[in-house]
DNA sequence: CTGAAAGCGCTTACAG
DNA sequence: CTGAAAGCGCTTACAG
């Protein structure tokens, strides 16, 4: 109950008969020490259940293993994913996440200060943006920083390939002979948006197609079924609609079936993000993937690489595209191809 | 390009002509600080990008404002919700989240090792379990542990009143006049099935009926269609089914249109959990919805009180069960409900 | 209201 | 292979 001190490498060192610097080296996995004086420290450290201060540590080795994490609350249903998979992949990599949150129509600025104090070893931020002067204040402090899935062209982005994703949904629409073609955008003058728009549109254009219906929501599944109750109450009749995320192309077919339309037959639907919930078979939507496990991955290979190379800071920012996967589902088959498979 | 030193208390005090001291009093908000001093330091700190190193303060005045908080990769889809909801709160309050991860199966041991040595304040876990050895570990680091969404009996608990919430739908279904009764349950051995079905099962009880049919999936989607598929497969003839999860109640429900059943005419569903996706028209789940706000900021609350009294360690671990909030939707609706509303 | 100084618990040259 | 010692950048009695 009482406040007994907290035991250190020095509690240690005296139990063991050695001086601190060896209990220090011991769980550095330092190769000089003997192996038995090794064993030694262990066994002590074991039995008065010492474990090194990672705190202490980090001010001394000016090294935290600590990797902050710019959240933006998306309503994107894909980021919560994206979370626990670089939660996950820090942890085996022996580095932590310390997360932030901040709000979709804000920038990064106001939470990076925080994580700067931190001093964690580098910054991935998710879904929101940054500012330039911001990006500065990483560079003084060494912080190396990444963008995932949105880019900027004086900072390491690594991305879906929006456009190009973009693009083989209209490819698909073309083939499956859709002429009257709609398009659901997400949040005007988000990137993410615009890249999927001028993908889908410019491919469409370049086979003769002009879309002949367009919305506009803002990524939720609420703003897509409200999107389908205004179509499916007026006099447009579409072959096929494009949304620029899974969420609302849901939104828009509950909205469909709501109104009596039938998916496909009525009206195609297509989304982009390959949520889990998309592969559900009450919807069955056809979509662009994201490569998820990919795009994390990379980020971390990219960090560690970064971590390790003494002058990142002279390299320039570079972008990375990563392509979708095109998944076909029944919200765009043709009703052959359904009795076919 | 060239390491310039990072910039410290020490430059600062230099530069404005007063003591480190003085400016790390300035930055701690010590009222003792004469204004003007407090000025000088403050804009000479501006100026040359001065921020106060946490890690540092973090040895000094041990204690980091980082909170632990382990999550298990879990599939019901309440758990990604969770987590953003604590990075934001603890945000609010100053604190930050260094976040963890743990395999649905195993317990939170593993990484709380790892959450100690980064001198978490304190500790939150959600959905895994810990061994009476680490809160013993936790208690001699001073870090408060706190359970949320599962109890144990020597570690404060916070939990939603999951026996309570199995209650409610049994008295629904009662209410509704349903005589052929299911349960689809979730991981056998986890508490919260446990104790959703003990409710469930134990009021239906007290109303005279007795299930007709019980089957057991994961908490997951797919597991909840899989039942469902060899539910209508089989010549069982239910009025109303029991999901221990919303995920797999909205499986089942999907696997009931695709055997062309209607709910809630041929059969009535309930879950629980509350996520957004029940809420889609195309669900409309009835479900007992986890006061999640409540939960998040009750733990905080209790945190924050607990880190302010010295003497936290001598009162005796407490559960704080919040009841659920039974959300009534078309899944279970009579028709005649439907047309009156 | 302010400063000098000890201390938080490590890492890491340096010397042997 | 090991130890003594400086230093990481703060906080906080203590003294004035």
């Amino acid at each position: 109950m009482a406040d007994q001190k907290r035991i250190t490498s020095v509690d240690v060192a005296r139990l063991a008969g050695v001086s601190q610097s060896t209990v220090s080296r011991t769980f550095a996995g330092d190769t000089r020490v003997k192996p038995e004086t090794r064993e030694r420290v262990l066994s002590v450290a074991k039995e008065v259940g010492y474990v090194p201060n990672f705190i202490a540590r980090g001010l001394s080795a000016q090294t935290t293993n600590l990797v902050g994490i710019v959240m933006a609350d998306v309503a994107s249903m894909f980021y919560p994913y994206v979370l626990q998979e670089f939660v996950r992949a820090l942890q085996k990599r022996g580095k932590h996440a310390l997360v932030f949150n901040v709000r979709s129509d804000g920038n990064a600025d106001d939470v990076l200060q925080e994580t700067l104090q931190y001093q964690v070893d580098a910054l991935i931020i998710a879904a929101s943006t940054v500012s330039d002067e911001m990006v500065e204040a990483c560079a003084r402090t060494d912080t190396p920083v990444f963008l995932f899935n949105r880019t900027l062209p004086h900072v390491n982005s690594i991305c879906v390939d929006n456009y190009q994703g973009g693009r083989q949904i209209a490819d698909l629409f073309v083939r499956n002979e859709y002429e009257n073609i709609g398009v659901l955008t997400g949040i005007e003058d988000t990137q993410t948006n615009q890249q999927r728009q001028s993908g889908f549109l410019g491919r469409l254009a370049e086979h003769g197609v002009a879309p002949s219906y367009r919305a506009q929501g803002d990524y939720t599944y609420k703003s897509g079924y409200a999107a389908g109750r205004s179509l499916f109450n007026s006099d447009v009749a579409l072959d096929a609609i494009f949304c620029a995320s899974d969420a609302m192309a849901i939104g828009l077919m509950d909205a469909a079936r709501d109104a009596g339309r039938t998916v496909p037959e009525d009206i195609a639907v297509a989304g982009f993000d390959g949520i889990p919930v998309a592969d559900w078979a009450a919807n069955s939507l056809t979509t662009i993937e994201q490569p998820m496990d990919a795009l994390v991955k990379g980020t971390l290979d990219w960090m560690d690489k970064t971590l390790a190379s003494p002058d990142w800071k002279t390299q320039p920012p570079r972008v990375k595209l990563l392509p979708g996967t095109l998944m076909q589902r029944r919200s765009t088959s043709l009703p052959e191809i359904i009795v076919a498979e």
